[in-house]
DNA sequence: GGGTCAACCAAGCAAGCGCTAGTGTAAATT
DNA sequence: AATTTACACTAGCGCTTGCTTGGTTGACCC
């Protein structure tokens, strides 16, 4: 066994697994389809990876702080108003939905198959990430924007967002800012 | 094995399966555990169903019976305004969302263990279940209560109630119909 | 030009998996 | 009284799983 260093081979087969973990789930994943998948053989794979648990992480590791580098940009290129910001966090969420999909349901789907030392360590990553949420619903909210209990509303917004991973298509005609629009027109009681 | 009957025993069973599948989800639960759940042997297990399989489709075709079941009577028995239907349903989805907790979330996250043909099935029960939401929706849109395309809120709104079951504390101070109270005001345009 | 080191391989172990076959038995049905 | 049915048991087959072991390769370093 090796290291947990962050090479560019290792980024790279983090980036092949989060494939496989979609198509078939963790469980049904198994290492050797996962070294197939690699080009080497399974006995291999445990020079990368200290066990099928730390693939797991690293995944999702991966995903979850693109999502929060790619919020924070778009909330520092966009207007100062509370309705821009909003829709830019809204428009964020759902770019590296697409961008990073796989790593995103891979989160979404088997956050439960995580030992609990790593999931006590990406909590920290995604409570982050939310915390963001929370800065730009409290804006809206004091611009009167939308009305509500904060914690609700973020989590309601939070879960129409993660839900588009179940049905959006993005070959079809509706575009990430589209969805974005749509959504911040819903909860915004002030049209504009 | 047996005919696949729906037995009161069967039913028993299955509702102690759905508790172990969320527990460590449906492939992680091996047959030995869920028959000693039962209290019975591991082969006993398959007097009652074909295979393990069956047993994930009896759980997951439980609770969206239920959720189609709960919905129906709450639309009969509410208000014939546009909002008071929008709250009954939303507010219906949560009580079945806690009630039959268990089998919801067994749905929500072991959907794709399903073979195609039980996919196939299940499938047009939620449709069903579906269609409601939209009636309810164009009846909010026709009455003003709501704007935008019926597709997207609809999937937006399902979205921010099914992801309660990753957040909500039945026990905490907030009621279903708190949480349903909040979410219609928070996508109504026309506050009431 | 000996030493280091990351990367890989071949072979396989121990454990656990879903499921089957064959049997026993008490209650219900005929 | 004879037969069927429902439910449970024991024993284990055949296979897959994650992971380990012991060793090879080739690029780089002083």
């Amino acid at each position: 066994m090796n290291v947990m260093n962050d090479s560019p081979r290792r980024k790279e087969l983090t980036r092949q697994a989060a494939q496989l973990f979609v198509q078939a789930g963790f469980d049904r994943t198994t290492v050797r389809m996962l070294a197939q998948e690699m080009g080497i053989k399974s006995g291999s794979l445990f020079h990368h990876f200290r066990d099928k648990q730390e693939i797991l992480t690293a995944v999702i590791e991966e995903g979850t702080q693109n999502a929060l580098i790619i919020a924070k940009a778009a909330l520092e290129q966009c207007d100062n108003s509370a309705e821009a910001r909003l829709q830019a966090m809204a428009r964020a969420h759902l770019e590296t939905l697409l961008t990073d999909r796989n790593a995103h349901v891979v989160a979404l789907y088997e956050w439960r198959r995580l030992d609990p030392e790593a999931r006590d360590h990406l909590s920290h990553l995604r409570d982050a990430y939310e915390a963001l949420w929370e800065t730009v619903i409290d804006e809206a909210l004091a611009a009167g924007l939308i009305h509500g209990d904060r914690f609700l509303v973020a989590r309601f917004v939070m879960g129409a967002l993660n839900w588009t991973v179940r049905w959006y298509d993005p070959s079809g005609p509706r575009s990430p800012d589209d969805l974005a629009h749509e959504l911040v027109a819903m909860i915004t009681h002030r049209p504009v």
